[in-house]
DNA sequence: TGACCATTGTGGTCAGACCATATTCCGTCC
DNA sequence: GGACGGAATATGGTCTGACCACAATGGTCA
């Protein structure tokens, strides 16, 4: 059960991000606002304050005033994500582009800074990419930990903290695309690519780590979106 | 001048980062707070709130706590930025070389999705690069026109919002560097680089424009990067 | 020793109030 | 009629003091 303060900010948030207040309108005030809810103005305010901090919202005297979303902090993707029944399919590619990217960069300072015993590491998070049969769920758990092995070891925090914030509003999204997601792997591929990575980071091989990551990256992103787009026309189907 | 709750929670943030309380330690209880900084509940509250909302501390029945540091969300590195007198240097080389991977992957998309006049939008942008003599302030001012033209065509909302974070938070700590920047742009590498990249547009040579920008930003990394070495280097010694 | 329960502390919410300042509106003056 | 100035109003920021539900704590009892 979400606290009061929580309820009212999820409701405005959704309330901005369907454009129901211009962009740099005023909106109601905190008064106003606790009376609607039936509520405490403290209670308003903090939700306000989420609002504000979220970037959606700018409060100062005189009012509170809505921003361009453009100027929100990366928290809006998940309230983005969360609206609607269906996960919206070009933030979906968008937050995979940008992970990938940075799981990338990431790549390449940890083959900058890493001893031979954090390559092994990175090699053995390797093994069940080239090892086991790949079934959905359990293959993209590994996936998840050999991008998590780069980051770590990479070392920029930077990195480390976007792409978390990006991956925890994204998996929550993707529990129910599963299903659907079992027969678009391309195993074979993939195989081989994780095979290329593997021997690119015993030789310490920047560009060919660099490349094998490419290029799974992109079977893993089209195997999403292919996922994506079944489980929409599915759903659609199922629905008639 | 800062509101109280802002004042507060600062400090807390300060102290929260310094290390003084332990990862996942119980912070003093609000009202032990209000008492310490002479304050009403409710803008300790709010100072809480805000310190939940950047990921330093999970609040909840029983007692706020304080999370790790790779669990918090973007905005601290600018606090991370802001301690201490000089900037961080790895965390700056962090931040531009994130930035310079979403720069990239923001023009792929952009190359992808563009038409004509958006493509001479960039080449536009390019002019002043290498054109205009090079000095400091104004080629930075350039650069982040471009890269921000790059973003904006390129349509990714998540990259957008990613960069203008990293970008607000870093500008400001360089402010104090470019009387250092100055002479440390390779002027003649970024002119030819820039000639390249503009004839690339042209032609939409997608890997081309990757290749290029990506000459552009080692480019401009390392100047920066110099840069701030020679300025903590020059405040060192006047330090004596 | 281990399970149970009352006490205490905590965050969450509420009501009503005061202040400084931004906004708004209206009357005055040009 | 329109521009300007000042009063009335609305708003956010802060404060006081209180109540509730629940988690943490510590002691008691089997």
């Amino acid at each position: 059960m979400p606290s009061k303060h929580e309820s009212i900010s999820n409701i405005l948030i959704e309330e901005i991000l369907d454009g129901r207040y211009r962009s740099g309108e005023r909106l109601p005030s905190e008064r106003d606002l606790s009376q609607r809810f039936d509520a405490n103005r403290g209670a308003v305010r903090e939700a306000m304050k989420r609002l504000e901090q979220i970037g959606l919202a700018s409060i100062g005297p005189g009012g509170a005033r809505t921003n361009p979303i453009e100027m929100a902090s990366l928290d809006v993707v998940g309230y983005l994500m969360a609206r609607g029944d269906a996960p919206d399919v070009q933030l979906i590619e968008q937050i995979l582009s940008v992970v990938m990217a940075l799981v990338t960069t990431a790549a390449e300072s940890a083959m900058r800074v890493a001893n031979d015993d954090q390559v092994e590491q990175l090699r053995a998070l390797v093994q069940p990419l080239i090892n086991e049969p790949i079934h959905g769920e359990a293959h993209s758990e590994a996936r998840l930990a050999l991008m998590h092995g780069f980051m770590t070891i990479g070392g920029s925090l930077v990195v480390q903290i976007i792409s978390r914030s990006l991956l925890e509003q994204f998996r929550p999204r993707m529990e129910s695309i599963w299903p659907y997601a079992r027969d678009e792997v391309d195993a074979q591929a993939y195989v081989t690519y994780a095979r290329q990575l593997d021997q690119a980071l015993q030789k310490r091989d920047v560009p060919a780590v660099r490349a094998t990551l490419e290029a799974l990256n992109e079977l893993t992103r089209d195997s999403v979106m292919r996922a994506l787009v079944r489980a929409e026309t599915t759903q659609a189907a199922n629905a008639l």
